[in-house]
Parts: C-alpha cells; structure tokens; sequence
DNA sequence: GTGGGTGGTTACCCTGAGGTGAGCGAGCAG
DNA sequence: CTGCTCGCTCACCTCAGGGTAACCACCCAC
C-alpha cells in the first residue's frame, strides 16, 4: 500500500502507468462516480459505490489522490466533512477512458458471450 | 456474498469490460507486441514481453483469443509453429487504449513523480 | 446516558493471479 | 547419442490486493 508501490520494472509504455492508477478493482467506478457528482462525500460515494468497504474506498482514494486523480477538500467541522472531486488529470484521464468504455460497451453488446 | 460480482454481466459500464479483458498483469503489452509485429510465435511473443513465463503467457493468449482479441493460426508441422495476431475486435481495442496511453505517458512525463 | 451519524484507522485472514520449474514429443544439428 | 528448439502443459508455491470487523473521536437528538 505506502505510497504506490514502487513497481521494480517501471513502465514500459503510457499504457502501464494509466494501468498502475486504475488496476485497483473499483478505481474505475470511482472515477465513473466522481465524474458525474463531484463533491460527493465519504458515504455517499460509498453507497454510490456498491459492494465496496470502507477499508478498500479509503485505500482506493488515498491511492488515487497520490496519483494527482483525486482531490480531497477536508473541512474542519463537526460532523467531519471531506468531500472528493476529481482533478483536471482525473477529468482528461476519465475522457481518455471514453473509447475503452465505448469499445467495451460494443464488445460486451455485440459478442454476449462470457458466461 | 463472499466474492463480490462473481462473473456474469456484473459490468457496470463498458469500462468494467474493457478491464476485464486487459485486466491481467502482460495483457497490454501483448497487444502492445501483437499490434506492432502481428504473425509473431510464441517464443518470438516471449521475446517481446520480457519476464513473462510461457504458463503466464499461454494463459494470457487463451484468455485473449477466448475474448476475441488475439487470433491463433496453428501450421500442423514439425516443430510446431503457432501465429498469433490481433483480430479487428484486438486492434479495434488497442486504437481505444490509444488516449489511455497518451494519458498515461503525459501524466508520469508531467508529475515524474514514480521513481 | 444511549444511540446514531460523521470519516476514517487498525488488525487479521483468505483467495487467486501470477511466479517457478520441470517435462513432453518430435525433429535436426553436432 | 546428446543436446537444443518449439509450443505448450502440469503441479506446486508465494504474495499482495482485497474482504471482515472492530474501534476511534466528535457531536446531536432523544
């Protein structure tokens, strides 16, 4: 966990880094649910989130801050408010992810298969 | 319950997809090597994506060609001499993951944050 | 005081993707 | 005969990413 772990091979290609910030299993939908309602506070995004825990939503998010994805405004009140928006890196990383979403959508429609 | 979205259809999006089938550790930097040299073999493959196993990498090509990405042109000769390529699903895939790297390599040449 | 809600943290456990190494069946160079 | 290539396959093992659950500090409503 730490700080992103530091990959021994480096990167071989753009492609793995993009790979390294969102090969966690729900960075994506993290990044799906922060895109459509940002400022979305801790629990909310985890019920907008299903299946998650808080452990791994934590990790997750501290991850993906580190990566410069995520911005995390803390509000020093009481209750505890922190709300978490995505950056313009997380903007432009979630538009980048536009044509794997529409290649993915036409694969899954078109094949069906995968039982 | 203990292993959320056990298989089937639990896709999301279109992204969840796409990942699934690029999920595994090598996968892109098959696609990477087929995009670039299609028709190669196996071992010219193992070659070309250095550190990975031949178990790995047969894993790795059935699950592709089970997913309609990868293309496997076996010559019934001796020795035996196996072709893989991308098929137009693959290479269809590889242009989509085209923003990702660009992204990818804007944002580790940007930050240069990863050792 | 008790319960509920906030946003986390800590400790432990467990599954499965991936790594390791060996072997197979055929042919060919030496 | 020996050893090497080729495209895998099998059996075993490691390790880290993720799951489970309890707990913390704080305050409000009851």
């Amino acid at each position: 966990m730490t700080t992103t772990v530091p990959r021994p091979g480096a990167h071989v290609c753009g492609i793995d880094a993009a790979m390294d910030v969102i090969g966690g299993k729900w960075k994506v939908l993290i990044l799906w649910a922060l895109a459509e309602r940002p400022g979305l506070r801790f629990g909310a995004l985890r019920r907008q989130v299903p299946g998650i825990t808080e452990k791994v939503l934590a990790a997750h998010l501290r991850e993906l801050e580190a990566d410069g994805i995520v911005h995390r405004e803390s509000y020093e009140e009481v209750p505890p408010r922190v709300e978490y928006s995505l950056t313009a890196a997380g903007l432009r990383l979630n538009e980048a992810l536009a044509p794997l979403g529409a290649w993915g959508r036409e694969h899954v429609l078109d094949g069906a298969r995968r039982p």
